[in-house]
DNA sequence: GCTAAATTTGAACGATCGTTCAAACCATTA
DNA sequence: TAATGGTTTGAACGATCGTTCAAATTTAGC
């Protein structure tokens, strides 16, 4: 009974990503769902609701991919690949390659409240993850003992930020891998205090 | 006669900063303007005219920005400046540290055809007058003599909207300025090719 | 097979969207 | 003063917005 929940979730994350939280409209939501107006506010309460249930499961997988890239015995080389996935997405799915938080982030004025702290939240869990990551390329040898933790994982959430905002811009988003070769390089770069 | 009309395209400016393209009415611009539609209407012709004339006006400005940065004697030294202006702006104005162009292009997918052309057409823009700023601060040695003109174009650019997004997640924005260090030590960092 | 509860349906609501246009207004010239 | 040409006005248009809810349908228990 709470598949088809799950399954509108997804549903509704692939609209959301393509048009964004105020470009997105009921009857998108409606159609993508293949469910009628009631149907869907009985199950989430209002476009907000959904909203809030969508980017949640969105931070939650994002938060794993890094996690598992901070939990590997390679943390850096793991990275690398990390950063240059979506890069590689077809075009069919460009709208893939920039983060949905950041995306959502750029209407902040317009956004309900319940959306903007819930924004605030997934922020900071991913640049948790991000943290783990740079402790685990420290305990490894692959990062220099005296990096600045925090400031690293601010950095580096940062540099993603970057790549995906470029990427979306760009005709052949792969031809921009390079980055992250000097990201993964200036991260072992100077961190002048 | 056309003083106004200056005028009025600042008074735009500033609302479609604050609530973006989408989330812009008319009816806030009509109020912003302290014009009635009918007026609005014949001097623009559409919500899209105004905005593309916003665009156009803040992209130049912006472009003079850079371009004073790289005709400079300094060019890093003034980089250094620019890159940390924004992070200084009161709180009642925190909405001014996103650039327009990056955050007009989060919507993307609902934007209409001529406001996608003249956003890329800004990006370039800008783009052009990073690479001046590569390019003097090669010539004045501040610069390595090798470092990849182009891309180091696309990068500074990635570093610009990286700093200016995290910044406006952040309480106080003042508090990244040690990433403007980082930006123009990275600068010189590695560009292995 | 019947009943009760849970879910889905879809027409419709009031609000707001971008836009139009006949009428009122204003400045200039005759 | 009267006529003229350009602006400005603001009520109103059709479309779409997020949302509601009584009725129809489906599901579960006996």
């Amino acid at each position: 009974m709470s598949y088809p929940r799950e399954q509108s979730i997804q549903q509704a994350t692939e609209v959301f990503w393509l048009k964004g939280y105020l470009g997105t409209g009921m009857r998108d939501l409606q159609t993508a769902l293949d469910k009628r107006p009631g149907s869907i506010y009985s199950a989430f309460g209002s476009k907000e609701g959904l909203y809030l249930e969508v980017l949640n499961h969105y931070t939650g997988v994002l938060h794993g991919q890094i996690m598992a890239v901070a939990n590997s015995d390679t943390p850096l080389q793991q990275l690398r690949e990390f950063l240059r996935f979506p890069l590689t997405v077809e075009d069919s799915a460009a709208h893939k390659i920039q983060c949905l938080i950041v995306k959502t982030q750029a209407d902040w004025a317009e956004l309900p409240q319940g959306v903007k702290s819930e924004l605030q939240a997934a922020l900071a869990h991913l640049r948790e993850a991000f943290q783990a990551v740079i402790l685990k390329g420290r305990s490894t040898g692959e990062l220099a003992a005296d990096i600045p933790v925090e400031r690293a994982a601010v950095w580096l959430q940062g540099q993603f930020i970057a790549m995906r905002t470029l990427a979306t811009s760009v005709e052949t988003p792969a031809s921009l891998s390079w980055m992250v070769d000097k990201i993964v390089s200036d991260l072992n770069g100077e961190w002048a205090q």
